[in-house]
This record gives C-alpha cells, sequence and structure tokens, in this order.
DNA sequence: ATCCTATATATGACTAATCATATAGTAGCA
DNA sequence: TGCTACTATATGATTAGTCATATATAGGAT
C-alpha cells in the first residue's frame, strides 16, 4: 500500500517546524540555541514561535530522518555546540514543501466565542472585553513594526530580502486588520439592545 | 501554595472547548451526539470546529469537576442517550470565563513560512502558492455565506442574535481581508525581481 | 562569597487536538 | 441477503506545542 519511501517524509503530515528549521538551516549551519535566540526569538517570532525543547526535539528528528547533519564543536570555556547543517535529501524535502499547497490553518478566538455567547452580559462588561482585546492587538502590532525597523536597516533588498518584507507587510496588514475590526465591534456593541440584560 | 478552589476550575488554563460546550450547554440540554452534530458541525464550525472525541472527553472532564450533570435516557430502538445539563457551579464558570481576558490565540500560517523562504522559487511557482491558497480561502468563505442564509431567516432580532451576527460577521470580514491580503500579494510577486533564480 | 546571567543541551510531564477504530442496534435500500 | 447510513458513546494512539526543570561552566556584579 502506498509508495515506499524509507528514508524521507513526503506523504507523511505537515511537520511546519521541522521545515521552517530547514529553510534557516539552508540560509546557514547553526545550534539549536542559535536558532532559538537568533531566529525563533527574533525574525522569526511573529512568523513561526517556537519553544526550546521543541526545537531541540525537532532537530533530533530530522537527523534520524536525514535531513540534516550534526558535527559536535568542542568548547572548553562553555559547553560544547551540536552545528547543524542540512543536507541534500533536506534540500530536497525543503523545495517540495515550499512548492506544496497546506491545508489552511484552524484559528480559533477565544474572543469571539465570549462575543458568541455574551448575551448575558450587560454591553459595558463586553465593550470592556473588546477593549482589553484591542489592547492586547495594539501591543502586538507594536511588535511587528520593532521587527520593520531591523529589516529597513539592511539597504541591499534582495529577492530574499524582498520576500521577508513583503511577509512582514502581511502579517501587518493582518494586525492592523485585527484592529479595524475591533474598533467596528466596540461601535456596533454601543448599538445593541439592552433589552433581556442581567 | 495558591488560593484553594477544589471544586472549580479558575486560575487554571483556558480549556476553552470546555466553555464553548458550557455556553452551549447554558442555552439547552444535550447529548454528545447533539452537540457534535446539531453546534459543532453547524453553527459553531467556522468558531471553533471540535472532534467528536474530544467533546465526549470534555463533557467528562466537565461532569467529573461539577459544571455539569448527566442522566441517561434509555432507548429501545437506538443506544441510550446521556443528556448533559449546565450545573451552577458551571454557570458561575462560564460567567467568570465570559468576562475574562485571554491570550491571544497564536496563528502559524503555513504559507507565510512558505513566502518567506520562496527565494529559490521562480515568481510562477510562488504565484500558483498563492493562488491556490486564494482559491480555499474562497472556499472558506462560501462555507460563512452559507451560515449566514440560515442566520437571516429567523427574523426576530434578539439580543442573542445580534450577537451571533456581529461574530459572523466579523469571521467573514477576517476572511475577505484574506482574500484581499492574497490578492495584493501575488500583485507583490509578479513585482518582483526575478534575479537570482534557479 | 554569593548571586545572576549567558551559553548550551536534554528530558519529563502535560494540554489540546486529530485520527482511527470499536461497539451495537435500527432502518432503508438494492 | 448484504450494504450502507443513522444514532450514540468510548477508547487508543499520535502529533504539536508548552512549561518546568536538570546539568554544567564561565564571567561579571553585589
Amino acid at each position: 500500500m502506498g509508495r515506499a519511501c524509507p528514508p524521507c517524509s513526503f506523504g507523511k503530515p505537515p511537520m511546519s517546524l521541522a521545515h521552517v528549521i530547514l529553510g534557516l538551516l539552508q540560509h546557514q549551519e547553526r545550534t539549536g540555541y542559535d536558532l532559538k535566540t537568533e531566529c525563533f526569538d527574533d525574525g522569526m517570532s511573529h512568523l513561526w514561535p517556537a519553544d526550546q525543547a521543541q526545537i531541540y526535539r525537532t532537530l533530533d528528528k530530522l537527523e534520524s530522518q536525514g535531513s540534516i547533519t550534526c558535527t559536535v564543536e568542542i568548547q572548553h570555556d562553555r559547553p560544547n555546540r551540536k552545528v547543524y547543517r542540512i543536507t541534500q535529501a533536506g534540500e530536497a524535502e525543503l523545495t517540495h514543501w515550499l512548492q506544496t499547497h497546506h491545508p489552511l490553518p484552524v484559528l480559533r478566538e477565544p474572543l469571539l466565542v465570549q462575543l458568541y455567547f455574551a448575551a448575558q452580559l450587560p454591553n459595558e462588561a463586553i465593550v470592556y472585553l473588546l477593549e482589553q482585546e484591542l489592547e492586547a492587538r495594539q501591543e502586538k502590532l507594536a511588535q511587528c513594526e520593532t521587527i520593520e525597523a531591523l529589516s529597513l536597516s539592511h539597504p541591499t533588498a534582495s529577492r530574499e530580502q524582498e520576500l521577508h518584507q513583503l511577509v512582514l507587510d502581511l502579517v501587518k496588514q493582518r494586525e492592523q486588520t485585527y484592529l479595524d475590526c475591533l474598533e467596528q465591534a466596540i461601535r456596533a456593541v454601543h448599538r445593541l439592545s439592552d433589552r433581556n440584560n442581567p
């Protein structure tokens, strides 16, 4: 049943974090620590936040499936580093994944559920909820603006950097839309009939 | 340490599905099967899709924590039904949750990752990827429109229905924004420098 | 002398969610 | 007669992700 595919993972589920890591390693060899501090805590944070534990475990998985290799750099003043590099198999895997359409991620927003069941709350309580969300969203947009500053300081706009900028713009636009929606929702709740209130 | 709180779950993590179920049961008593077929497969699908197995396990948890009770209705032509009702403790829990601000859900979009690492692909391949996503998003928006039809057929706009309509509008607007962003991204990729191409 | 931070990897425990499968009776259809 | 669909609940296995904690060393601050 199905085609045999021992050393690669085609046909298997998404494993998106694995492919993010492949994408990062393709650009430059790195350790798990590098990935965490230089990538996932920084430019990747708005795109694909990742936990340290999950990064290390994914590196193990990628190595055991042959998509990356590892060499240990012995350090005497500090703990040894395990430096990972992408293999040819890993590059093929990445290229394939980059061209494959993946199912839309499911977005579950607690706020919308709250709004859905909010009939028992007075309008002010609902507005308060929306305002708290608005604040959190504003903070998040502000974080995105920070990333932009770093990106713009690089004047040479390579194809790669153009794409990074495009992604960042899309994320920022997404966040801005959330803000617009929330403000609109607040106005809508103000217009809500207040009958049947507790 | 911390305040003791034996029979309730205040202070614990989100458990959002549990609260969605509480919200649904507050309106009307239901079985797990009812919840799945009448709620989560229907009007709730765009808001909080839920797996059958998870629904049943969450019902168990809610019952054991005292937020809902269960009575078995014996049926002879069909399997027995376990009918769940919300308790006072459950209502208190729900009311509290409804008024609490919850952390923003993290959205990880494989497409944006693909775009981020797409420099090695020719522009046409990137556009193709975006067009596939566009198609999937159009389908999803079409599903949302279907739900609206059901909602509008109810002419009496109670406070509850107004809120349901508001939520649906927000979801639809979110989807429409995705479509706009994708079209914009496609135009941007067409303008992308094609240097450094494979 | 003590504490904190940075560097670096690893493991255990847990939640949320998904998928597959089991059980079991009725009813309709071909 | 067998096949499928509907009603109804339950469990096992697995993935993705999070949180906490362990280990170990160097260097700077208090």
